[in-house]
DNA sequence: ACGTAAGCGAGACGGTACGTCTGGTCTTTCT
DNA sequence: AGAAAGACCAGACGTACCGTCTCGCTTACGT
């Protein structure tokens, strides 16, 4: 496992922290947690993986948990952003799904899950978690669904807030659980909960 | 931390297993659950805090996770029953607002966002999860379902696995995330996927 | 490098402290001080040479320079004994040759050299040496001192604790830096500074 | 600790080193051992103190036993002088007694007790603690043992070099064990060791 | 009724990971 | 090119739990 070899330190200007290093430990964060579990992510290994130092990753993030949120903001950014532009039915609709497979199949779908678990565990967790992921894309969620009611896209029956939760919950519910999200089911909550136009 | 002593030993007839032990240590697990979070719920503290021998505690269990099992299974049979006789749009309302209540509030219901959480973390957690707890409960709820749509309580929208994972998923989301479940929020599930009669 | 098996735990009665254990850990730190100096002797390198928990380490001693203030004691009682039953001119010289031979090759005079080191250059240490080792031989050999002139076996020409300095100082001396003692040297400070009977 | 600045750089012509730096890390080294012992003087704590770079001090100096080296030799050249030129046996009791002086009183002796302490710890260190200090002192110290028998001032028991580790040796005992020389060994060890004229 | 076998509190054991500290190297930027 | 700054890999520090084990005690059962 060489690693981090021969990329150029120091790409960012500014500062003098080391790139490579950084990616390397996110990297290795994320393959551990999907090759063997959370159980298995502890500093040592992810050093190990990285072949970093183990002072490295603790004079950058606090906790390992800071890692995986690392990893998860830049990944569910770049691979599930939420429409906020101009939304309609039919692309609240394909975010739902591509939400249940995001959860389902992207190693950052299971850093979610496991993020939202050991939230369960540690407050500190939960806060973290609240303030740099859920708030946000709740927030930007939200707004997704207020200006699709505004452009008359959907008649939602419920508040933006209860609406959101009721569509996003069976479908983490069922990545919890293991199970598969049917289509029918995000279909229909669509349907019944969104009213689209026509 | 005197604990459990002076207690009759063998309340069980045919082993002799120390019955006020094996409860000292349910008990002792579910307080430090509550008070300290899952982080501080070592085996070690619960012995401690049990006055138990940590031998004792694994002599009868093979891990803490099956201790909040017990726990767990108990109380949310006595506390939390699914209404399967004559169920009707009401009392599976009931039902619903009485689990949010039972995640939000009681101590069993930690317990229960503790081990979903734990399931994330670790496979065999999750395998005795869904085999001691999740599963039959599923059936239970499912087979309610069932027979109030054979009754023509309620006509569902959609097949009992996935109407029982909308119905319960925004709950159980909104205990993981720390909010609270707005009223209207179950009325409207009900009233939209269940269509209940009249 | 299995260590210690096999051996029966628990060979003092009245406590459960496994002998197996302390000795593993005495020898290991002798052997890594003699073979690859002082500062290989971490606790680290003692646990896994000795087959030991880093753990069992710090139960039982609180530093390293009671391992090796523990080996010192138990050896240099057994393999130098001072001379204080009926001591003659002849038994003080053998002494002194003996505990330049000691110093020069027996694993325990490494031993000894290593804690005067290390009590220069940590006052915590050199209060246990001295505590533990030091002023109990050095009470011995005064009084084998004194009770040699009682005897009149010698006319020592100094004080007994000037007297003992000036006849231990060269050859702790010649240890330091690493030179020989010349047999002579030994006989004439015997001969000038204790003047022997005929 | 605005330690160095300000004071002209390059006071030597031809190189470029920085002699105000090379004296700040000196005297830092000196008084983090003199102040707080071998176990505070690490080579951070001596960049720190000086107000100069960890790289700094690496470029000059291979180890920090080097510095405590270059300082000592230095100090006790000045301080401590072998009397070679036509020694008597009071010049040489007057050393003796500096000796014991500066071992007990000077930083410098400090230094060269640490020193000849970490040599037992480490064979490089030993190696460059005989090779810079201890023989071109021993060999000074016998040139003047050997000129003072030569001149009808001694007439010495033992050869130059057992008669130095005679003499030296408890002087350097007691300064290890913490004890004061007293007066008459000093005294009585010439006497009768030196067995100087008239 | 009495020996025996099991459960018990206690706690030592070999391990693993924690988060911190320092060592010695290397790179960047400034002078 | 030297120096200050400080990130980097490496690995020891002393602590906390893990799950296993042995010990000596108490207690109920089966002769």
């Amino acid at each position: 496992m060489p690693a981090v070899n021969s990329q150029p330190r120091r790409a960012r200007s500014g500062n003098r922290r080391d790139e490579a290093a950084r990616l390397a430990v996110l990297h290795a964060a994320d393959d551990l947690l999907v090759e063997h579990g959370f159980s298995a992510l502890t500093v040592e290994a992810i050093a190990r993986r990285a072949g970093v130092a183990k002072q490295t990753i603790y004079r950058w993030w606090p906790s390992k948990v800071e890692i995986l949120l690392d990893t998860l903001i830049e990944d569910s950014e770049k691979r599930l952003p939420v429409p906020t532009e101009l939304p309609t039915a039919d692309s609240i609709r394909t975010y739902l799904r591509d939400f249940a497979h995001f959860l389902a199949e992207d190693p950052a779908g299971k850093c979610l899950l496991t993020l939202l678990a050991e939230a369960q565990h540690d407050v500190a967790t939960a806060a973290r978690f609240h303030e740099r992921y859920l708030e946000p894309r709740q927030i930007a969620e939200r707004e997704m669904l207020t200006r699709a009611a505004e452009e008359g896209e959907v008649s939602p029956a419920l508040g933006p807030e209860a609406t959101m939760d009721a569509l996003v919950g069976p479908i983490v519910y069922c990545a919890l659980t293991g199970a598969a999200v049917p289509e029918e089911l995000v279909d229909t909550l669509v349907e019944k909960l969104l009213r689209p136009r026509a």
